[in-house]
DNA sequence: TATTACATGATAAATTTTATTAATTAATAT
DNA sequence: ATATTAATTAATAAAATTTATCATGTAATA
């Protein structure tokens, strides 16, 4: 029994195929699938699964704290297993949404937190740019 | 004549009341309304005015860089005459959206640039938490 | 004031997300 | 193994937000 296995059941929660394909998927990508997506890349394993099932599944595994859910400014959320906050990129060439690794990021929340009377719990750092493939063809 | 006219003149975009009462609007506000807000707060003004006016307004003021659109995780979303980047706070028990002034963000985007092969150029930084209203609340 | 091109208003359509419900399936006990 | 039961799924409808269409209206210019 894995992980993920576990903490459904744990919560009473039944483990499906449908939910540990979704969670599996979302662990396995650095892309940040929207639902549509991962609906249609699942598809060819689970040609019956219906959308609303991702969406349930979503909503489900971000209530337990399994995923969290990303804006980025598109007209539809990216979700992302790795629920620690951490900055995003978001590409203006390709749209691409990567993950930005700077540790002076990592105690905003605190540094912030000491200048303000609101009590800071969370926060979304979204960087907007060119990757670096798209930066060659846009500094060209 | 004022300085909204003129800018969109120089683009040879027509001064209509509509525009001109939706970026007065958005200039004259801290809320940081979703275009459903402003229809409905103007309509006592402009009866017959269509939601679509309004969502074609806002594009049209994104794009010349008079307002700036956020995404602070609801279905909709908000709008802000101030096109600075500056951070926002997002309360997690009335929902507000207030302006989050801190100095030590100003220069984040020149800060994260030193330490990554991305070409940054524009930066979302969204807070979450309590307001000190509903602080109050919550700590009791 | 007339002309013309652009903007508006009304509506439909598209897109994303949520709700409903009958059928299915996982978990548990037998 | 099998039956039971309670949760989940799949299909569909519905809701909510945003965009597109197009005839009418209006701002800008002559």
């Amino acid at each position: 029994m894995d992980d993920i296995s576990s903490i459904l059941k744990e919560r009473g929660l039944k483990v499906t195929p449908q939910r540990l394909a979704i969670i599996n998927m979302l662990k396995n990508t650095k892309e940040h699938p929207s639902a549509e997506t991962i609906y249609k890349t699942l598809s060819s394993d689970f040609p019956t699964m219906s959308l609303a099932t991702v969406y349930k599944t979503l909503e489900m595994l971000k209530s337990i704290g399994l995923v969290q859910e990303l804006n980025v400014g598109e007209g539809s959320f990216r979700y992302d297993a790795n629920v620690n906050s951490h900055p995003h990129f978001i590409c203006y060439g390709c749209n691409r949404v990567d993950d930005l690794d700077d540790s002076a990021l990592d105690d905003l929340l605190g540094e912030v937190g000491k200048h303000t009377d609101y009590l800071l719990m969370d926060q979304k750092l979204y960087f907007y740019g060119y990757c670096p493939d798209c930066k060659k063809k846009v500094t060209n």
